[in-house]
DNA sequence: CGCTATAATGGAAACGTTTCCAGTTGCAGA
DNA sequence: TCTGCAACTGGAAACGTTTCCATTATAGCG
């Protein structure tokens, strides 16, 4: 194993000239610069990493706690950080948060374990109790897709999603419009179901629209609530003739007992989900985008911008954008 | 920072003891032992894990090297190896192939960087160049979804697959069908395609069928492939009544275009894909269902047995399975 | 030509562990 | 009581860098 202390000797300098060297330091002069990388690159001498971390008190490696890492929202966001991360040198420690346990678990390793530099939360809500422990260990977090008034985070504003898709729906000429949820989240602690369903609410409202309770579900598990969902409003009377589904992974299940049943949209009933995974281009779902990598890549350079300035923290709120299919375009027999 | 030599003076033993405490050494007696704990968490230590990796000679953090890595086949092995890795206490650190540059990067960085243990590649192929290196650098590599002769690798039988699903087709009462690749990953050396194609065109022989080269298209990019495929299919005289795709995401394309021409299966062509991604259940399509997160679970788990008995070196092939649903099921009106 | 400020350089100390060697202790057996 | 061995313990050395301080060389200036 070469080490610097060879390449010092070889090259005839001090191992501190070879450290600058690496370093690009000032203070070196050209020509020794010269000699020195010709020495390095002759004993083809990389520094060990982990030996310059040592002395340099930085582990050059950044957390994500994030769930259900295989989900495509998750992986949208992630490959976005993923980018960022590793074009900026840094290691990317990826800490997938399956069951609510893991979570607290996750939180506390990364604030104890002195392996990062700095951590980015997905989703998963950050409680008072670990923000004070972050700031009290000087770790920099970042939320994505969650949100605390003392922490930078990356958001979309997800009643003003709901809104949109709930108007979309309307605009179309629906008035009977039904929500499905998801609250499986609710055990990690996400509360996005909760805000789109306000939004919702204060659409229907805001057109004279009185919500009907009948036709607001709240399953519990991803596709599973769309199937849930879909059979209890089925089963309602009235039926609603647009659904509104919580994410697009919710409409798929949604679409599945449609599908069953005989019944297709955009004719039998119109359709809109969130989020727009890949999936939904195939199936023509309309849809609100999140701008998944784009909150990861966000999320990433102001993590990467709080380790050099540890008190510019900033609140980002993207935009969701409502794309248009097959699902909710009613066509005229 | 509280370090070993203060927990070592509080408890009023010597670093060493405290250290052997860490590590479950053997030789502490009871008592001690219980001491150095008590003022472990009395202090609240935690050992630094740079500074043990340090001195330890290991990296504790493993490689994967994988291209696309939000592309669901690769996603799904990707959560199979972390599972496996981070279970056994290492790290994962993650190197995305996007470009075919990047690959032979990747290889050298896992090489001469001196950062991981050990190494896991997926579906790229490994030269036997890179072999030597990795050998004589001691650096143990597990191939998955990839195969050479001195190397631990994963695989699945891509020519038994291509034969499952031709003889399925068949079955089903085809006797003209299709073939359409996918060359985008030739850049990248990946050559199952033309296993696939191979085990395709010996079942048509075997049953008694000349593949017609007509019917072979070789497309070069995932949905692209099934787009260019089908369209170039449905130009022929005369044209197939099946195909056989390289994988779900072309079968995509093969979807999307036939839904603008106003053709579905099973009625009006047959149509079977390769991985059993997701988005495969929702849309009814058969295919040939790899075992993609046990590839990545095995995977792992040979590269950690390789770093305790680094001649262990295993050759392991994983089952193909049929999965049949609705889009080669023709139905009778 | 001497003086001073600046640039360049060498190398010791430090980072926080593990490991190994040299003791020390305690106890069984004679 | 003494001997020998095993169990336990302390702490120095080592891991491979970075950083900082002391020192030397260089250049600019009057």
């Amino acid at each position: 194993m070469v080490t610097i202390r060879d390449v010092a000797k070889r090259a005839g300098v001090g191992v501190g000239t070879v450290s600058r060297v690496l370093n690009n330091s000032a203070n070196v002069s050209a020509q020794t610069r010269l000699q020195v990388l010709a020495v390095i690159d002759e004993l083809n001498f990389r520094p060990n990493p982990i030996a310059q971390r040592l002395p340099r008190q930085e582990t050059l490696t950044i957390g994500v706690i994030l769930p259900f890492f295989t989900f495509p929202f998750f992986v949208n966001i992630l490959e976005g950080i993923h980018a960022e991360i590793s074009e900026a040198g840094y290691d990317l420690l990826v800490m997938n948060v399956d069951s609510p346990e893991k979570s607290e678990q996750y939180f506390g390793k990364a604030v104890f374990g002195r392996r990062f530099d700095g951590v980015i939360v997905v989703t998963l809500p950050l409680s008072d109790q670990y923000v004070e422990l972050f700031a009290k260990n000087d770790l920099p977090v970042v939320l994505v897709d969650s949100f605390h008034p003392q922490i930078s985070a990356i958001t979309v504003n997800n009643v003003v999603g709901g809104a949109l898709a709930t108007q979309h729906l309307i605009d179309k000429g629906h008035t009977k419009i039904a929500y499905i949820g998801d609250n499986q989240n609710d055990l990690f602690g996400f509360h996005t179901t909760q805000l789109r369903l306000h939004g919702y609410q204060q659409t229907l409202r805001d057109n004279g629209i009185a919500p009907n309770p009948n036709w607001i579900f709240q399953g519990n598990q991803g596709k599973g609530s769309g199937v849930q969902g879909a059979n209890y409003l089925l089963s309602q009377d009235p039926t609603p003739t647009a659904i509104f589904a919580y994410s697009d992974t919710v409409a798929l299940g949604v679409v599945e007992v449609a599908e069953e049943r005989g019944l297709r949209y955009p004719n039998d009933f119109a359709l809109i989900g969130f989020d727009d995974i890949e999936i939904s281009q195939y199936i023509g779902l309309t849809t609100v985008r999140q701008p998944m990598q784009e909150m990861g890549k966000q999320g990433a350079r102001q993590l990467i911008n709080l380790l050099a300035h540890p008190s510019d923290v900033k609140a980002i709120e993207l935009p969701l954008q409502l794309v248009e299919r097959k699902s909710t375009n009613f066509i005229r027999g």
